[in-house]
This record gives structure tokens, sequence and C-alpha cells, in this order.
DNA sequence: AGGCATAGATGTCAACCGTCATCTAAAATG
DNA sequence: CATTTTAGATGACGGTTGACATCTATGCCT
């Protein structure tokens, strides 16, 4: 059955949405064409109309994910981010949680495009976390940049080892901890 | 063709560590039985004679391939580990470098057993990074471990990051190089 | 030396993969 | 209102997946 443009455009949207959450909870691998137009309330057929190869649509599945990730931490300040980013909310709600922490060893194998998309995803997140610019020299921003990077690879690399380790293990709560408090300290 | 009883267990170990190699290079789910059992040299219907499941293998895997990482960075001091970890060298080698940082977003959605194998890989990994115990009181030792769990996570979150980016691209070299320099400093 | 146990080869299984050709009914266009 | 366009459904394709049953030839034990 044919649909509204309008419609087409949105079921297209929610195809990507549901994309997003999928791959974030069983990897890129883990999720067939079928089983995510089933989950988006399609059959397989469709998804072709809409997309080139599944390859493009993991692409368009990580921006929009990334873009999420954006809106919600849009206007939060630095301590605050790394208080909900480094927690066991965010740990345990993979779906929803962070694209980065979720995807990146996945992307790592990827076909380059959708490394670039990563890596766009990657500078919007640190251009997000910028809320203290002003006025600075070019080697304070320089320095500002460079320490939204470590901070940024300090989380992740947090919230990546706690999820490698069993449900509810003390390790995994440790980590959690113990990141959380050292990267704040240190800011 | 039947072998000694020898022979066989070292077939065995073969398998075991070619599956360590290809794992991390192209993640759990892409890799095989039979895949696997060809680089290692055989025919895929005596997988299992040796065991009992694909997720068996994984977890013989990760464990092989931890131990491997602990032989590696016994005897060396912190720094040289970080600079050693945090280095395009070590990027570029997947299939030879450190497990975690390679499957770790892998063992997050895997069976519990598998993310067991992790953990004990994570704490022999600190037990390794410990050097210098000597006599230290209880806050001291508790002090020194949460330093090396926020060192291991940060190291794991920068190179994972890195690797998520396009091949020679600036901005994956950048992360490495930031975050080693601070890594390095802040010790 | 002879029978048993077994490593590995071979072949098969149903289920699944990404991709696409085809059909259809309704929306868009005129 | 007639024609063209197209979103989505259906079904099929060649290939691959993890798993296992079977066979065979040989090392092992008595």
């Amino acid at each position: 059955m044919k649909v509204t443009k309008t419609q087409a455009r949105e079921n297209r949207a929610r195809i990507v949405e549901t994309a997003s959450t999928l791959f974030r909870e069983r990897g890129y691998d883990g999720v067939s064409v079928a089983d995510l137009m089933a989950a988006a309330g399609f059959t397989h057929g469709g998804f072709y109309k809409h997309f080139r190869s599944k390859a493009d649509l993991m692409a368009e599945a990580a921006a929009s994910g990334f873009s999420q990730s954006v809106a919600n931490i849009a206007g939060v300040d630095a301590a605050a981010f790394i208080k909900e980013y480094v927690s066991r909310k965010h740990r345990d709600a993979l779906g929803n949680g962070c694209t980065l922490a979720a995807l990146s060893g996945d992307a790592a194998r990827q076909p380059e495009s959708i490394k670039e998309a990563f890596a766009a995803g990657i500078e919007s997140q640190l251009a997000t976390l910028e809320r203290e610019d002003g006025a600075m020299g070019k080697i304070a921003k320089r320095e500002a940049r460079a320490k939204r990077i470590d901070t940024l690879a300090h989380v992740v690399g947090a919230l990546v080892l706690s999820r490698a380790c069993p449900d509810d293990s003390p390790l995994a709560d440790e980590i959690l901890e113990v990141c959380r408090s050292r990267i704040l300290s240190q800011k």
C-alpha cells in the first residue's frame, strides 16, 4: 500500500531511529535487515526503497544517535555531563545511551563511510561540550580542546570497561565509581 | 586421521590462538566457525570435538588474549606501558593488540560467561600494572588500585575512540597524541 | 597384537543473511 | 478523472551461519 509523502518520510525516520537503538543494543552484525524492519513495523522488502544498503543505514543511524546525544547534553556543564555519563543508569541503558560507547568497537571494523560518521559525531560531541569559550587566546583554545578530547576518551573508556563486566558484578560498579570521582576531581 | 594426544592438545591451542587474533580483528560475529578452523588449518567438522559451543571458545580465546597481554607488559613501568598502549602502532595492530580495546564493546552483548572472562582479564591486567607495591597502608593501597583502574579505562577509551575514526584521519591521531601526553603528565 | 577410543574429515541440516524483482494500491500529478 | 509514480508487501535467490551425525583411520591401552 502506498502512503503519503510525509508519512513515508516519517516511516523512514522511524526506521533510522529504530536501527539506531537496535544497533546499540546488539551491534551492527547482531541486527538483520528483516529484524530491523519488523521492529519498525514493516516487512523487510521495502527497505531498499529507502536505503541503498545496510551500510548506508548504519551511517545514518549513527548520525541520528549522535544528534540525539548532542540534544541531551546541550546546556549542561562539564561536571553534570560526567556524572550522568559515568553512571549505572547510563551503563544499563545500552539502547538509549551514547553511540560512541556502544558502537565504537564495531565501527573500527566497518567501512570508511561509517568511520567518517563517527568522526563527525565525535566532533559534534566536542563542540557541544564547549561551554566555557568566551575570549581565549590561541593556546588556551587548543588546551581547552585537548582537555575535552581527553575527558571524552576517559568517560567512554570507563563505560566500555564497566559494560564488559558481568551484570551487577562489584568490578563493574567499582570501575564506574572510581573513574567518575577521579575524572571529576582532576577536571 | 587420528593424531597424538599431545598433537591434539597443540592443535586445540592453535585453534584458541587463531580465534583470539581473528576475533580481535573482526569481532565475535564476524568470524564463523568454518572461517576459524580453516585459518587454523582444519576443516570445520572437528570443532565440536574440542569445544561445546562457539561461546565456549570465545571465553577461552579472551582468556588467551589476556594472558598474552599480561606477558607483554610484565616488567615495564607505568609510563612505558602508557606510551606503548596509546600509540599508532598499537592502534593499527588490531589482531595483536589489547583484547580489552578490541572486544569490550562486543563483550557487553555476550553471555555472562564471556563477561566473566573479561572481568578476570581486567583484574589480571590491574595486577600486572601493580609495580610499586612494597609497604603500603590500607588507604594507600586502595588509592593505588583506583589509580590503576582509572588509567586503564583512560587508555582503553583513547584507543577505542581513535580506532573508530577513518584511517589516517587527523582526528584519529589527535586523540591518540592528546590523550597520551595528558595521561602521562597527570599520572 | 588386537580391540577400543577418538581427532579430524565429510556431509547435512534448518535457519538466516543481504539483496533484489515483482506486484499492488494508493498518492501525486496533469 | 486518467495517468504516472512509488511505499511497502510478498516471495525468492544464492550464499552462509552454528550445529551436529556419521565415517574413518589412527594412536592408545590392555
